[in-house]
DNA sequence: TACCAGGTAAAAA
DNA sequence: TTTTTACATGGT
């Protein structure tokens, strides 16, 4: 097979490539996927030798462009990678969900409908399993996102596979049997805390004894999902949603402890710079089922830097913007 | 210098 | 059962 392959991917209606892939850009640590404003770069396959690249870009300007995805491999690209990539892409961009009922409940909501009407075509991206989703909010937990890329960057050099295309390293997410074999004390050394490196270990030891049943937690009910992970040691229920959400797209889980959601909802829906988690989840009941698309497009809104609709009740201006 | 970062588990009350 | 506290470290 070629080295390289190029396809003209089209999403079932409206996507916007540069808004949803900006989530993958947050921070400039990020090692697995890689987002610099115009490609998405993202290493997969199994193994060393089965390991591809896959790269994304815009086919056009608008949300009805095409999404141009190519593949690369050092040699040649493994047996079957023309229909991996493609659905590896689709998974993460989300290719699958249909935004329309959401917007129809978003332009009815006051505070949502001007920022949907902007991003319509947002989609929450998604990580390549439930396993790496668990693992990167771990790493996030209680420090600040670049931090947490950081210390994932290094492990992810240590016990990810790589391949080496045009002078550079791609690296795949570590599998759960390599980071299973993992020693505290290593990631102690990558500055992991004591607890969190004991945390990534045991995820990826019941990711590796195959208890992470991707499909089961498809199909259960959110609540008893979320219970099922939150039986793993490290994985509360912020971690849990995360999971959920980031792993296998389930948009209906809103992670109201999560402290930027916070912000985000008291900004653009109750005026104020933060709000406590109950209000929040109060303000996010009337976007069931889809709190988590909710605060997707919230947050670009934010990362886009969208002033709020009323000025903010006290501390007014802090810069909120990023990138 | 404190205090905060897109939390969690375990101890203390 | 509910409420603190330790955890690690970089940025402001």
């Amino acid at each position: 097979m070629a080295r390289e392959l190029r396809r003209l991917l089209r999403p079932p209606g409206p996507f916007r490539f540069h808004e949803s892939a900006a989530r993958f850009g947050m921070a400039r640590e990020e090692r697995v996927n890689l987002y610099d404003g115009r490609t998405f770069r993202r290493a997969a396959g199994e193994g060393a030798g089965g390991l591809f690249l896959i790269e994304a870009e815009a086919g056009g300007e608008g949300a009805e462009a095409p999404v141009a995805m190519t593949l690369r491999a050092p040699e040649s690209l493994p047996r079957g990678a023309a229909r991996a990539g493609e659905r590896a892409l689709g998974h993460m961009l989300a290719f699958d969900l249909d935004l329309a009922p959401f917007c129809a409940m978003a332009r009815e909501d006051p505070r949502l409908a001007p920022i949907v009407e902007r991003f319509e075509g947002l989609k929450p991206v998604r990580y390549l399993s439930v396993f790496e989703a668990l693992v990167t909010a771990i790493t996030t937990q209680q420090v600040n996102v670049g931090f947490g890329a950081a210390i994932r960057g290094r492990m992810t050099e240590r016990w990810g596979d790589s391949l080496r295309l045009g002078g550079e390293s791609y690296f795949a997410f570590p599998r759960p049997e390599a980071l299973a074999r993992a020693k505290p004390r290593e990631l102690r050394r990558l500055q992991f805390s004591e607890r969190k490196a004991e945390y990534v270990i045991g995820v990826a030891r019941a990711a590796a004894e195959g208890e992470i049943d991707e499909d089961l937690l498809r199909r259960l009910p959110l609540e008893e999902a979320v219970e099922r992970l939150s039986a793993l040691r490290g994985v509360g229920r912020w971690t849990a949603e995360q999971g959920l959400f980031r792993g296998l797209g389930r948009v209906e889980a809103f992670p109201g402890g999560d402290l930027g959601v916070q912000k985000v909802v008291a900004r653009y829906c109750l005026g104020r710079e933060r709000a406590e988690e109950e209000r929040v989840r109060r303000v996010a009941a009337r976007w069931a089922p889809w709190g988590g698309l909710a605060v997707a497009y919230l947050f670009a809104a934010w990362r886009a830097g969208v002033p709020p609709a009323r000025p903010l009740r006290k501390r007014p201006s802090r810069s909120a913007s990023r990138e």
